[in-house]
DNA sequence: AAAAGTTTGTTAAAATCTTGACATAGTATT
DNA sequence: AATACTATGTCAAGATTTTAACAAACTTTT
């Protein structure tokens, strides 16, 4: 069994690789880690050992190569495969999420959007149309799908999750405001705006003391 | 000076605060450190210690009272005031954002919404008419606004953020690609859902091993 | 009113995460 | 080719966070 990585190391990777991503975009080759952690405001000493974890991919007296840094910390992520996502609730947030084209840059691929209401049956949000959440089961079995993005009220939530799991789905992007952290054999990355609004309140009130 | 209290434990108090709303809604008076560790999954002894933090909010013997707890806790987080938020970009995810009803019932109220395509203008997202950039300066000094959610290309990003910093607002709710972190006299949330698209990805490819 | 039971607040230990330090291995220069 | 310089990878110390343990304080039962 492989030595297991802390989250906190995984949140931190996605941070690099947008930075790196812009620093190959100005054409920057190679990079210390002593000159990212300036413009990344973290220490030198916590890049290296983060990246470190995954291997040695820098060289003494060098430094690191911007652009397969930046390649490794994709594949670490599995940024560099495309993964098919559907979005399952058609409502504000889940045509946002639908539409937005930029997660196809990182390799996330929306193939299919669904809802209960047939008033948005057909609707289309940029080159897709909403389907009614009846026609899933067939979509699943034409497609390989291997992330739904939950932006349903969070009542519908749980058993949603729980019928993608039995169809087939195994990682869940939650944008609804419940967690689903018992749910067995899937993957769950719960994203709650208002907790993140919240957090924000907190740190206002503290600023003015 | 206050002890200051570290960033881990006010991420954690959206969550205690959403399931002691849960627990509300279902009836329940009083629970024990021990029995919300249960349905939270987290240890009874890190729910005594985060709360502890901020005062004795329980009884020896009895536990804590839920709808008080709760109100501590909403008074923590500063969501028993009302907070006023402006949007600034009227794209999917801005128009999704300000159409979100949900945030008014954690005291989050959306006061207006801003973009700069003229083609928007005057387009209405529920109650709220897309306003054109040039109309912000005007509408913050009508309006006490708190907070700016920032949901425009990440190229815009920082020169907004400064704009509205030097407007008054001090309080950035930033869904750009772009880490906002060197602006003084200003308190920032990043919400970087590609972010966790990525994280969520890096977990999956754990799985499969 | 006393005894038994419960559960907090708090202390201290354990675990984890972050930072500093430096030998080693490479690059650049002369 | 030798010397000076640079910057990684890694080890160990330091800091922080989490968990366990328990005395003290309250509730409930008898």
């Amino acid at each position: 069994m492989e030595k297991q990585i802390s989250q906190a190391v995984i949140r931190r990777l996605p941070r690099y690789y947008r930075y790196l991503g812009e620093l190959l975009d100005d054409g920057v080759e190679r990079i210390s880690s002593n000159e990212l952690s300036k413009c990344m405001h973290v220490t030198a000493s916590q890049i290296r050992q983060d990246l470190n974890n995954f291997g040695g991919f820098g060289q003494q007296g060098y430094g690191y190569n911007v652009e397969s840094l930046r390649d490794e910390i994709g594949n670490i992520l599995g940024v560099n495969d495309t993964h098919n996502v559907i979005v399952i609730g058609a409502g504000n947030l889940g045509q946002a999420i639908a539409g937005y084209v930029k997660f196809e840059r990182v390799g996330f691929k929306i193939i299919g959007l669904f809802d209960v209401n047939p008033d948005l049956k057909g609707k289309m949000v940029r080159d897709l149309p909403v389907q009614m959440i009846e026609e899933l089961p067939e979509f699943l079995k034409n497609n390989d799908v291997e992330i739904a993005a939950l932006t349903l009220p969070k009542q519908f939530a749980k058993s949603t999750a729980l019928k993608l799991v039995s169809l087939g789905v195994h990682a869940i992007w939650n944008f609804a405001h419940v967690d689903l952290d018992d749910i067995p054999d899937v993957v769950i990355e719960n994203v709650h705006l208002s907790d993140s609004l919240m957090q924000l309140s907190y740190n206002i009130s503290q600023k003015k003391k």
